[in-house]
DNA sequence: ATACACTTCAAACGGTTGTTTGAAACGGAA
DNA sequence: TTCCGTTTCAAACAACCGTTTGAAGTGTAT
């Protein structure tokens, strides 16, 4: 589908790195097995993003842009609304992931990408996502400690590093849990959110 | 320190490859990286291990081996002393991991390849972890079925995945809190170990 | 001293990596 | 048609990869 003449060849690149880049690592995924993939010449790489290291920043970059995005406007609603909880809260940071996840156009490798980037202790890396999408985590942390006053500012952090954790893990699937098989990957998906929120709230709120 | 000569050519590569393993990621650090670390010759890698896969494994042996059996051997205790609690098992499973990161030789790089593997698809890799130490999540999960029962089967899998994830992610140093300056890298990780138990047990019994 | 198994070594193997090059193909404007 | 900027292409570059080889070194037992 995202190989198919339709397509760009810029965005065909970007759509067969992300699957590359999430099945077997930024490293062990070589230009030529995406150039491969998407049906391009080698050179196409290079002519359009420069360097391996920019396209990993920019399949970074086309999905993130949007998923911070949506995020904070979801954040923004919760907070007008004025009946923020802790569960409202990870709702608005965990719908646009979980839309993200089930978009038609390989959303949901991205979330393994994502998590990589965690595994990765690429220092250039890490201070790109932190620089440019950091803010994000910000606005939520501010959003948190006014939910969960009685906690002081360490053990807020404390909390909220173990729930990015586990946010990130368990959308990455990397999991134990199957997919069962009568089970749309959507209906799946909803679940895990559900039970995500549920037991990261508990968690915060301890 | 691992590379200094008192260690044996084996011991010198297990140690550097679990160093670069953890930087870089497998595909990432070269076996002549290892061996230039380890102040050995390039051949020995093969000669002692076969090859590089067999290093992998050989490197996940070394350590899941003695902290398998310091986690069952928690987990007896715990179930023996008739006082077993969500917390106690959560210690159980915590502790031996702890010790092991705050062991002088390098065990704390060891979480963070660990958590590697995770990240990693890697079919092979994964089922040599779920055939060798699989059993030991088995154990822990009939222990947390037993405390509680409340929670059918899918429910209580939901919550043990999402809280190996949380330990997981937490243990590996993947979180942005960072050690303050002032502060040993063993109280860190003890305060660390204790706002991971306190936040898992609360999202267990939600 | 001789023999033998174990270990280390430098060198080379074929193959793959990211990147560069210069020519060919393309497509709209003049 | 001619022109020209944009994009694609096959081919080559040096560098690095995991692995193999056969010789050199090592220490122990005979």
């Amino acid at each position: 589908m995202r190989d198919s003449p339709q397509f760009s060849t810029r965005q065909r690149i970007l759509g067969a790195a992300e699957a590359l880049f999430a099945e077997r690592g930024f490293a062990a995924a070589s230009l030529r097995q995406v150039t491969a993939a998407a049906k391009v010449n080698l050179a196409a790489v290079n002519y359009h993003f420069g360097s391996k290291d920019n396209l990993i920043e920019e399949v970074f970059r086309r999905r993130l842009d949007e998923l911070s995005r949506r995020r904070l406007e979801r954040l923004a609603d919760v907070a007008k609304s004025g009946s923020m909880t802790l569960e409202s809260l990870l709702d608005a940071f965990i719908t646009p992931a979980l839309e993200l996840s089930l978009d038609r156009e390989g959303g949901s490798v991205f979330m393994r990408v994502l998590a990589r980037a965690f595994a990765e202790h690429n220092s250039n890396l890490r201070k790109f996502l932190s620089d440019n999408y950091g803010y994000v985590l910000k606005d939520f942390a501010a959003a948190f400690a006014q939910l969960l006053p009685q906690l002081d500012k360490e053990e807020l952090y404390w909390r909220i590093d173990i729930a990015v954790g586990a946010l990130t893990y368990a959308m990455a699937d990397f999991g134990m849990i199957q997919r069962r098989s009568g089970e749309s990957e959507r209906v799946h998906r909803e679940q895990m959110a559900r039970h995500l929120i549920h037991f990261t709230a508990a968690g915060l709120r301890a």
